[in-house]
DNA sequence: TCAATAGTGTCTATTAGACACTATTCC
DNA sequence: GGAATAGTGTCTAATAGACACTATTGA
């Protein structure tokens, strides 16, 4: 009780005119040799017709990390769990939301191709439909989704040298040429395949596994691979 | 008082939906061969009489971006301008702050050392007095903020690597010495000299000035050096 | 002179880039 | 066999690591 007799006592309600605060989240994924991002269609105004990311404001009586917040939304959008979600930065610019000052947290999710088959895609209550859209060609955005979006991109193109993140938007077993694929897309250009295969191979764990992956056409049928995760703290 | 009764008793957190947000600067510079941080004392609870990283709270009412915030909290708390500001990462734990729903955009600055002679530290009004701090040997800190200053160095020791930080926290004219000398606390170990100078002459443009640094005691007076800045978009 | 710091040359080891060769499948 | 994809070997170029040598100063 002395505890909560120090707090009130330095109570002050100008501390209280907060800004509000959402988590959108940008969810990834790999569809037609392209990467993806998940948009909505907003309901409402401001930007009413406008695609932007899918987000809410924080729930301060809901007792969840922005992280879970972000898994939540993830969840609420695309029904999917387990998967990979990232903190990417927050914005707050004064005039970002012509209503009043709002603070977003974005984060990213990386979803693995083959989920996208048994995905129904809803949009949220504010929401009409929530489509794929190339991160290189995108439509007007709602609020400073474009530069999150830009941001975004360079955090992959960063990341994905130096962490596992391409092996987050495949599934559990996969091929060499799908992995490469991965590269790829998010680096942009082509990569020599034993080039590829000998830095992946000093870089992390891949268990061959003793099954082919049935192609479609001609060609050898391709080693299937899991990625033995390795704990390096 | 009596003012102040009344705002207590009509105080309900219930009525507030959104969470508080803060801005908290980690100001780093080089002190005696270590990267420091500037922490305050705190003297009200919560955690009172204990260190933590300055900030404070977003006020929507001054129209700034998170960033401008930033940098005039480290100017309020050291007096300076045209330092190098970046955005760590956000923090939203529901329970990281005890008395209510606090949100923190984590910033850091780079201070260069030739700047600190001057400098007059004030604490804020809710801080006793501001010191520095090694990194490696930090006090018991407030909040989560060891976690932010934790961070922060795995931030440091990745940027260091492939952006020009390092600079930052040098004075306008340095030496091949004092540069290495900067990369070899951030990342925590000694380089060889001859291939430390190949590697980031072939990263950077340094001019070298027509001026040596008069040493004192023996040893050949070293020359000075200036960061040539190219815009790399 | 020596100790101390600065600046450079160069040999070797490692890693990255290019490219060709073999392997397996479908038609 | 030929087209298509998969898997491998190896030469070369570029980069990183190690270390020794020279240069310039103060005591």
């Amino acid at each position: 009780m002395e505890k909560l007799k120090d707090d009130l006592s330095n109570y002050n309600p100008k501390d209280y005119d907060s800004p509000s605060v959402t988590v959108d989240i940008a969810i990834l994924s790999i569809i037609e040799n392209d990467l993806k991002v998940l948009l909505i269609k907003r309901k409402y105004p401001p930007f009413r017709g406008y695609r932007a990311i899918p987000g809410g404001f924080v729930d301060i009586y809901r007792n969840e990390t922005l992280k879970e917040t972000a898994l939540r939304e993830l969840m609420e959008e695309t029904n999917l769990k387990d998967i990979y979600v990232e903190q990417l930065k927050t914005y707050g610019d004064p005039n970002r939301d012509p209503r009043k000052r709002v603070i977003t947290v974005a984060y990213f999710a990386l979803v693995p191709y083959n989920l996208l088959k048994k995905l129904n895609i809803k949009a949220g209550d504010d929401a009409e439909d929530a489509q794929w859209f190339s991160l290189k060609k995108l439509p007007c955005l709602a609020f400073d989704h474009k530069k999150i979006l830009k941001d975004l991109c360079i955090r992959l193109e960063g990341k994905v040298n130096y962490t596992d993140i391409a092996f987050k938007l495949l599934p559990k077993k996969f091929t060499w040429s799908q992995l490469q694929k991965v590269y790829e897309i998010i680096l942009g250009r082509s990569l020599l395949r034993a080039n590829f295969r000998r830095k992946i191979k000093s870089m992390y764990v891949l268990k061959e596994l003793k099954e082919f992956k049935k192609q479609k056409g001609a060609g050898r049928p391709p080693l299937l691979l899991k990625y033995i995760k390795i704990n390096t703290l």
